[in-house]
DNA sequence: CACGGAAACCGGACCTGAGTCCACTTTTCC
DNA sequence: GGAAAAGTGGACTCAGGTCCGGTTTCCGTG
């Protein structure tokens, strides 16, 4: 299928910071600094972003083609697919700004969620404010949703993973937290979260209450068997 | 890369049709109930599994089309979509077969990994088992992923959870037995285990050790905080 | 056993949407 | 001003999936 790109464009490696080219001169390609964004990509790279928004918000995430976007956009299809990569990076794309607000709260808010809170506390509250997230923007997580060979290199997950066992080192976890982590860090999986609660109809304070037992399994000294 | 796969003329009789809840067809013509599959109907099925074992062990799954598989089979592409929905659905069929032996072992077959042993020695030897279950198909599994909508509800994959639980509750583990058999066998996801393998580059060791570590935090009794 | 009709099945033309290619345009920088 | 780099757009390719007229199988009936 699809092998590496030969595109020269990788995926967004900058946020959609609106209209904020410094004017930078005379900089030399040092130290593998991105050259500046040109204007003409600026711009088609927010319209494409609005016009996406848009679809997604109108039509949902599942029936919106990447051609209507493109077209909405005023923009070509080549252009739209330079941008993003595909389908799954675009909506990728627009995951991420949804999980701004999300990831701000437990990385740099206030507490229990983000820092100055005791470790396990800040575990616990990670894990509900997750699952609530989840559920707001469902419908674009599933159809984001990286099959297989992207699903655990998506920066929202690793970034998830990465706080989790964060937190369980500080909280004095012992054993392989680094796979610990990660398991702990699956039950959040986005397809997961919805199966549990439309396949199999668990409460909202189910899974908060499973994660927090899943911590505290997690957080437990290993007795030697 | 290569599974080898059983014969692939021998096939379960029973397939899962995705595109309808289908009754369950029985073989007894008793009581005008059950139309039994029709001879060409079978015969075709068949072919094609024939055809697509052959092509994926050639060309790996990743590389076979589904009109492929249909001309090697002889048979028209509506009837390979009739038969298995879509390409998931075959790939599906294809791995079912392949689990066959895996799944006898753990469900039938002699201790540690069978019934006989204690339910912990159980839990560590199925692990132990489908991560090297995994690593052995592991193309066919990417190939056959189900995207979010059917990852959780892969019939094979619903096995698992439902014998993870089962241990768990012989093993005397308290809690909500359910959640922490789904995150349990999270760990055991296939596009899981080959990211921690190829892309993290853990050994086949850590991996099983993690395992264990896993299991022994799922039985051990909740200390309440 | 021949017959006939209904249901299941077949197959390949056709449609759709993702992703690619490349000749052409715009921007940037000197 | 001008060359090179970066960006553009839409025609094109390709594979998955659908559709439907024609065919085969099954089974009850005479």
């Amino acid at each position: 299928m699809t092998a590496q790109l030969p595109h020269p464009t990788q995926l967004p490696a900058e946020m959609p910071s609106p209209c904020s080219a410094e004017p930078r001169r005379n900089e030399l390609p040092v130290l593998g600094q991105a050259p500046r964004e040109r204007a003409d990509a600026a711009r088609n790279r927010i319209r494409l972003l609005d016009a996406a928004t848009q679809l997604v918000r109108e039509h949902g995430a599942q029936n919106v083609t990447m051609e209507a976007v493109a077209d909405a956009a005023c923009v070509g299809k080549g252009t739209l697919f330079r941008r993003f990569g595909d389908r799954e990076g675009l909506m990728l794309a627009l995951l991420e700004h949804a999980e701004e607000e999300y990831q701000r709260g437990y990385l740099l808010g206030p507490p229990p969620l983000g820092p100055g809170a005791e470790p396990l506390e800040r575990l616990d509250a990670f894990g509900a404010a997750t699952i609530r997230h989840l559920l707001c923007s469902m419908d674009l997580y599933l159809a984001a949703d990286a099959c297989a060979s992207r699903r655990y290199t998506v920066p929202g997950g690793v970034l998830r993973v990465t706080h989790v066992a964060m937190l369980l080192r500080q909280a004095g976890a012992v054993g392989d937290v680094e796979l610990v982590a990660q398991t702990l860090a699956g039950y959040l999986d986005p397809a997961l979260v919805n199966h549990l609660r439309t396949q199999r109809g668990m409460s909202l304070e189910r899974l908060e209450a499973g994660w927090r037992e899943l911590v505290a399994r997690a957080v437990a000294p290993l007795s030697p068997s």
